[in-house]
DNA sequence: ATGACTTATTAACCTAGGTTAATTCCTTCT
DNA sequence: AGAAGGAATTAACCTAGGTTAATAAGTCAT
């Protein structure tokens, strides 16, 4: 893929949302980034203002605790945005890293200065808020299961979204996505299958 | 305060963000509601896709889960928006009643008839992203929370963050708010008030 | 195939927080 | 002031999940 059909596939998936979007207006350069299979696209403590579209891959975003302990946020399949909201809109240094669990084909834009020729088109505000509006709603969806829900009930709901994963990414990235050490979600699984015969 | 006087505060909350927006186009009638110390905005289940926008007092979000457990996912203090963001954007019934915690005073719009003429705005629509962004970096920190920090750590961030809540409103709600018992919270404050010995 | 490394399982033990219930402390109402 | 209902504390016990460590099972490079 050359530059030209990444800028139009990038465009093409916020015009897919159904706004129509001026793209004449963009004419910040955009950056590429191919990134190989457990390779970062981000780490942790970097100041990676910048919008990231996913053209093609999956990665996860990682964030590791004082104690040292991995922690993955979210895994995100291509096409989507990708990046840190708080990091962009606050210039914050960025929470968590990306990292690609297949290899990645990603593009960028600064978002300062991609937000400040965005900001007067109204389809790309609208689009820009109904992508807000989804991560919330997800993130929201994770507040209420890591409250409500056990481990067990977290891991038998991850298997249902995201049923392609559940056998293509190591177990331990499972459990830091649910919350807990792998030996626990070892045990989970036992359980289950136990319980199935 | 009267009809007109809401309105003018509610805009004013929004032009203060330093955007220009034509509440001319405003057409949609507000209702108004009072709410008495511990009574209900609305309930978990009930079809509130409005915007409600808290012109005086206190409120938490609070959840109840298949259990029967409270779980209190916000305090909110005016003036601020406050409602569903998922009920409004996805018409599904709210998963979290709004309970004012002292006597309140809202204004509210149905929201899909609200957005249908506000959309046309840019001021709104740059105001609304900026909100969305600012509740979801509150969910990612609250996320980040449960899954990294023990409860006594969550505890304290919360005495931190809140220090005008901390003796006002009962310890059960303190403790719905960080996901445990409040016997639980009993302990750790115990544990805390020995350590500063 | 062999060794080297990473990932998953299993077991033994530990701890934070849940559960239940009794006790004390606060409000609020009359 | 006294009664009554809720809020907080404390204690005893229980359980989900963490920790450590040993074993087994994959994965990869040579």
């Amino acid at each position: 893929m050359d530059r030209i059909q990444l800028q139009n596939s990038f465009e093409a998936y916020f015009n897919e949302w159904g706004y129509e979007i001026d793209w004449q207006r963009l004419t910040v350069p955009m950056d590429v980034h191919v990134i190989r299979k457990g390779d970062y696209l981000f780490r942790q403590g970097d100041a990676a203002n910048r919008l990231y579209f996913l053209h093609s891959g999956l990665v996860r975003y990682v964030s590791v605790s004082d104690e040292g302990k991995e922690f993955t946020q979210t895994f995100a399949k291509s096409p989507r945005i990708i990046g840190s909201t708080k990091a962009m809109v606050t210039g914050s240094t960025v929470l968590f890293g990306i990292q690609a669990l297949e290899d990645c084909m990603v593009s960028s834009y600064p978002w300062q200065a991609f937000y400040a020729q965005m900001r007067h088109d109204i389809g790309f505000l609208e689009c820009y808020a109904k992508f807000l509006e989804r991560i919330f709603m997800t993130k929201e969806e994770r507040e209420n299961a890591f409250v409500k829900h056990s481990a067990e009930r977290r891991y038998l709901d991850f298997c249902m979204t995201y049923p392609e994963l559940k056998n293509t990414i190591p177990q331990q990235q499972i459990a830091s996505y649910i919350g807990i050490t792998p030996v626990a979600l070892s045990r989970i699984r036992q359980k289950l299958k136990l319980g199935h015969r």
